[in-house]
DNA sequence: AGGATCTTGGAATGGTCGTTTCAAGATAGC
DNA sequence: GCTATCTTGAAACGACCATTCCAAGATCCT
């Protein structure tokens, strides 16, 4: 009985995502979507609603498709510190080179520009942010268990510090901050919380 | 011969900043400013220039008024670590309770808003940056030569992982971070880099 | 094929944006 | 007090904003 829809929502929302990411949401007009993703008003507004939905939808669709699998990758990988830097490694990877380079965190971008009022966006970004500090403590529990932490050191307090931190690369990111730059001054953190008495 | 001007300019350029802080650029219209201010368009445009002009104006007076002091505080303050950690202290405290509580920092808030693209701001935020570096940086230095940091620590690598925390702090404080949560972890991000071999 | 039901295209809506304009008001020198 | 020069108030500007509406087109079921 009735017609069916003549594109693929998900690769719509994928190109939303890109533009909210990169341009964020105030600078981002409907006009701007109509035309990055090629569909007209009626559609849009028929299957995603307005531009706060619009919005909310592609702020879950980024954390779900990257801030999520970094998490269980960080959390489900052993290795301790080693796992640590590699998740800072790719995290600066993604940040400062290739196709998303300067874009930041959407996330991240979320929180400073106070483009939230919005409850549901607030509960999203205090949500990533537990998991992030929830994934780097199981990995330093792991490190501490592997004898790899200063003694002492407490894989919680760690965990903010680690946390912090990675808002702070993703921020200066943005404004074009070096890899190498950012890589060595994270080696630093690391091998500050790993450090131990000379043996 | 002329008319003089019925108002402050510093007065109200000091109201605009509270604003543009607060909500950030795009979430402030001239109405706003207006209405704030208790002056009307005319007067406003004639003084300042557009609304892109008043918002550098009031970054720059925000960055005099804030950034600038605390930075010459931590740099002439020759203690070392207990001057850095006074600094985080005092920067936790303003971000987190008071007046403020909530509002972040305003230069913070312009890096992840996106809301540049203006060359001006741009610069006016790697500048900012590099002040911060700088000022814990000889900070750091201080702390090196009393013997407060961990053999081979280099002082100028712990102050670039320092200023990343800064803006950790910035960033989460505007989300309602707990202060006393932020000072934990700045406390041990500050142990771990003055960690030395037990004695 | 017929008809019900959804999608699509494109124009139009009211509202708000930043900015401009211009007459009226205020000041200082003559 | 008169005039030149600036400031002030308030209305008005066009552009853009998110959103809605409706006729036309497309699809599936019977």
């Amino acid at each position: 009985m009735p017609d069916i829809k003549h594109f693929d929502p998900d690769a719509v929302l994928e190109t939303v995502v890109r533009l909210f990411w990169r341009e964020g949401v105030a600078r981002t007009g409907i006009q701007d979507v109509v035309t990055a993703t090629g569909l007209n008003r009626s559609s849009l507004y028929a299957t995603f609603g307005g531009k706060q939905e619009l919005y909310r939808a592609a702020l879950r669709r980024y954390v779900e498709q990257w801030s999520r699998p970094a998490f269980r990758q960080l959390a489900e990988d052993g290795r301790g510190l080693p796992a640590i830097a590699e998740f800072f490694d790719g995290l600066i990877a993604v940040r400062c080179s290739g196709e998303y380079a300067r874009w930041g965190c959407m996330v991240v971008n979320a929180q400073a520009g106070a483009e939230n009022g919005d409850p549901e966006v607030g509960a999203l970004l205090d949500h990533h942010h537990e998991q992030l500090r929830d994934a780097l403590h199981t990995a330093l529990t792991g490190a501490a268990a592997q004898g790899q932490l200063a003694p002492g050191a407490d894989p919680g307090s760690a965990a903010d510090v680690l946390a912090l931190l990675a808002y702070g690369v993703n921020l200066r990111s943005r404004a074009g901050a070096d890899a190498r730059a950012l890589k060595a001054t994270v080696a630093t953190a690391l091998n500050a919380l790993g450090a131990r008495p000379a043996a």
